[in-house]
DNA sequence: ATTTGTGCAAATCGTTTGCATCTGA
DNA sequence: TCAGATGCAAACGATTTGCACAAAT
């Protein structure tokens, strides 16, 4: 715990201790999940899981990370994403053939999708409930089951 | 029901005059679908429906009308089975993000996705139901519910 | 020091498109 | 005839990868 010192030649996104103190419990969580806390991965993860639960693609970090002043490239990026939904703090969710989505919300829930803009949102697990979902072939096992309400305007 | 059904991949298609009678009946399905009847898109038609339900991919057609004799582009079969799709002939399913499938049962049914090898199976629609869907946000209409079973081997 | 990750750009993959040439009505 | 389709190959966007370099343990 030494003071804030700034290698940094971008900018200042957040207060310095704020930003420290977020990125030490990401390193933290990050090692939990087998993961070494570099400091892209770091980076990557706080702005994930600081924030509340989002959804994201590849592309949409990336730019988020550029605005806050972390430059780390598209590649690093989908690499992280990968190895986070891995270790389990990231979902990936397929709606759209064109893009994979990633939501930092891994607890047991839904999503509405939103054809004209390409908008995720969330479905509470609890609110929503599939019945009846037969039996899988012999010798498979449920992995996950996932819903997607596909939603228009008008 | 004729007499000679042939599983083989070899060539030698199947008897004539049935074959010849498949592609009539697509040739007014295509038509009543306001599509024009051309070579290729009845060579397609006639492999995709002509029989029973199915899932495939594009790669997976172009590969299967190869082997039929047809020989039709990669390009006029993404062409085909986006045509066929909006008119109502196929469905899209969306549960890899790296392929699109498409399904020729168009009725109200959901999927088993195999994660180990890229199968599809259909759950038919009334062995499966989603209670309690959430309204949708104001103005927005839902325009599909889509269920996927994952599974796994093990 | 050793191992693991990163950056970059080139490579890949599935899919789409531009355009000259055919073809069905 | 002639709008509409096809084929090919080049264009495409999203994602992955190969390899020299940098950083973490």
């Amino acid at each position: 715990m030494s003071a804030g010192r700034q290698r940094r030649k971008g900018l200042a996104p957040m207060d310095g201790n704020k930003k420290q103190a977020i990125q030490e419990d990401t390193a933290a969580r990050l090692r939990a999940a087998g993961l070494r806390p570099t400091r892209p991965r770091v980076a990557l993860a706080s702005l994930l899981l600081g924030r509340g639960h989002r959804h994201l693609t590849a592309e949409t970090l990336h730019a988020e990370a550029a605005k806050a002043g972390v430059r780390v490239s598209l590649a690093t990026v989908y690499n992280a994403l990968h190895q986070f939904t891995e270790a389990g703090l990231l979902r990936q969710v397929v709606v759209d053939a064109a893009r994979s989505y990633f939501d930092t919300n891994t607890g047991e829930h839904q999503h509405f999708f939103c054809e004209d803009d390409g908008r995720l949102i969330d479905i509470p697990g609890d609110a929503i409930a599939v019945s009846h979902v037969p039996a899988p072939p012999r010798g498979m096992a449920v992995r996950r089951v996932d819903v997607v309400v596909r939603i228009k305007r008008g």
